[in-house]
RNA sequence: GCGCCCGUAGCUCAAUUGGAUAGAGCGUUAGCCUCCGGAGCUAAAGGUUACAGGUUCGAUUCCUGUCGGGCGCACCA
């Protein structure tokens, strides 16, 4: 990876200047620039040490753009720029090979090591079993699932989980509902909880319950238990199903109740009285999170001898520490960010890395359709759900969707728009680069013509070149992605690839009488598909041969 | 009242953890198919990055304050 020797080649320029330290190693960030002009990567290295070393940056940059070693193979000469930027070019015959690698590296090319294995993991969707996956459930299952796969990419261990709150007041709630729904459906009388679920789906679960056995238990003292247990069961079987269709698996399914059960929350407790953090008043346990930067101490332990929510979800982090996980990267949702302290304060308390528990928001999506948002409501059961969001654009066009913008900021989904299967609609432009590119090479193939770099030695034209730099960014795109744990970067590098293949293909003829440049450019649009097949596969979009536009239907 | 997120082109959003001349899509306007897929390409127009200060070589990014939008502020989850 040219990383690593654009490293080793600063860090032996800072050997011959005699500056060469291991901090100031440490301090090398290289970057692409946004602007072309300024070269393939860019160090403001000069800058950052200026100070420390006492000489004007660009002086530093001089000496050590001199000093660093010089490489043909990948590099043309160092070049100082702006205040003190060190500028480094790809050279004409790295460009030249650059598209041969991609075509031997195949499904591997972007994929890197950088992440040193480290064990990391995506805690992400998490819904209540309450119901089905609504619209932000659907993003965050995008969101969820491209990390989990960029971060497999970038080298790192990467393990997905969903947690299961299947304990607590609101699934005896839902035990209490579906009761009250299957006692409704054989006719006998029995009041609906106050501020119970009331979604049209419930009815569909108590129908489809045994009926036999269901009868026998409403009559019992535990009716709310059996219907509680049977109800988790076919709701999280649902959930996990919509899931799967949409693309975002798990590893495992961890349920709430399983860590009361094993005695953890209990051990947690334990351990953090151990710890000194446990005091007594009002009759409550609490923990003394403001030790650790909270706003205010928390209950862990209610009056009536019964855990708050917060220390079984200590109890679960504790315990995913303890399975290997180094870095628990939780998605939740725009209501549980006054939970993140809390949390994070606790997990320090016990005695976890700071750093362990990394908190992604994701916003609120407003679901807009002529014009005027959608209205959602839960407790009246009237929400758009995952499953109708893909039947209604496609959950290719979903996750595109929600791919494309940051996963913290709030979201207007036109609902008109991803339903357009026409050239307004931006998801499909990136599809239509690989299905054109596709095209390209199987007519090829009919004129006797394959990829092959056979015309590589020759002229090069500017828009070839540029492909080749779009293409060669891809690892790093992938790697900035994953380290600032932002999949919409992804989107938005295979929208500009896709661009410059157009360009490309607008400017050169691909196929033409010239053999040895049809194997060349040929090889470069393979190249081309490669990269954005690699990059739609890690956002979980499928990459056609082929597209038929869709028929137009008039509203 | 306190905390968190957000405020960037007419609309929806980017901007590579503080980099060089703030960019895309949609919409608007004007062009480009005897030729490998026109779901494409080229060009134009569109900005005091909400506002006021501060930090420094350099701020959309960090800090303080103000205004506006959203979400939290439980011995619910």
């Amino acid at each position: 990876m040219v990383w690593t020797e654009l490293t080793e080649g600063l860090g032996q320029a800072l050997a011959a200047l005699g500056l060469l330290t291991p901090e100031r190693l440490a301090l090398v960030e290289l970057a692409i620039p946004r602007e072309r002009a300024h070269g393939d990567w860019t160090t403001n290295l000069p800058m950052i040490l200026a100070r420390e070393v006492g000489r004007p940056p660009r002086a530093l940059a001089a000496d050590l753009a001199a000093a660093f070693p010089a490489d043909p193979e990948r590099f043309g000469p160092v070049e100082v720029a702006g205040p003190g930027f060190l500028n480094f070019r790809y050279s004409a015959r790295f460009l030249a090979a650059l598209p041969a690698r991609i075509l031997a590296a195949d499904a591997a090319f972007g994929r890197s090591d950088r992440g040193r294995n480290l064990a990391v993991q995506v805690e992400y969707v998490s819904a209540n079993p309450t119901g089905p996956l609504n619209v932000v459930n659907a993003r965050a299952a995008a969101v969820g699932a491209a990390l989990v796969r960029l971060l497999e990419a970038t080298g790192h261990r990467a393990t997905s989980e969903f947690y299961v709150n299947d304990a607590g007041g609101q699934v005896e709630l839902l035990g209490e509902s579906v009761a009250a729904r299957f006692a409704e459906r054989i006719g006998v009388p029995r009041a609906f909880p106050e501020n119970g679920y009331q979604g049209e789906y419930l009815r569909d679960l108590a129908a489809s319950l045994p009926e036999a056995e269901a009868r026998a238990a409403l009559g019992s003292p535990a009716a709310g238990a059996w219907f509680r247990t049977h109800a988790l069961e076919r709701l999280v079987e649902a959930q996990r199903r919509d899931l799967a269709d949409y693309g975002a698996t798990f590893d495992a399914f961890v349920r709430e109740s399983s860590i009361h059960d094993s005695g953890a929350v209990q051990a947690t407790l334990e351990e953090l009285r151990a710890k000194g953090v446990i005091y007594e008043a009002e009759g409550a346990q609490w923990v003394q999170t403001t030790r650790f930067g909270d706003d205010k101490d928390r209950v862990v332990v209610r009056a009536n001898g019964l855990p708050t929510y917060l220390l079984p979800d200590i109890a679960y982090h504790r315990d995913k520490r303890r399975r290997g996980v180094q870095v628990s990267i939780d998605l939740w949702g725009p209501d549980h960010h006054g939970h993140i302290l809390p949390l994070k304060a606790s997990l320090e308390a016990l005695g976890l890395e700071r750093g362990f528990l990394e908190v992604l928001i994701v916003q609120q999506v407003n679901l807009m359709s002529g014009g005027q948002l959608v209205k959602m409501s839960k407790r009246a059961g009237e929400f758009v759900t995952l499953r109708d969001l893909m039947d209604e654009v496609g959950p290719d066009c979903a996750k595109f969707f929600f791919l494309m913008r940051s996963a913290n900021a709030h979201l207007d989904f036109d609902l008109d728009l991803a339903k357009r299967q026409n050239d307004e609609n931006p998801a499909f432009y990136v599809q239509y680069a690989h299905a054109r590119i596709a095209s390209i090479l199987r007519y090829a193939r009919t004129r006797g013509l394959e990829p092959g770099d056979a015309g590589a030695s020759g002229e090069w034209h500017d828009q070839e070149l540029g492909l080749v730099r779009q293409l060669a960014a891809f690892p790093e795109v992938l790697r900035g992605a994953a380290a600032a744990r932002e999949p919409h970067r992804l989107p938005a590098y295979l929208m500009e690839t896709a661009a410059t293949f157009h360009r490309f293909y607008h400017e050169c003829r691909v196929v033409s009488e010239d053999v040895p440049l049809s194997q060349r450019r040929l090889q470069l649009s393979e190249a081309a598909r490669i990269v954005i097949r690699n990059g739609l596969a890690l956002m979980g979009v499928s990459s056609p041969e082929r597209m038929e536009r869709g028929v137009e239907v008039e509203p």
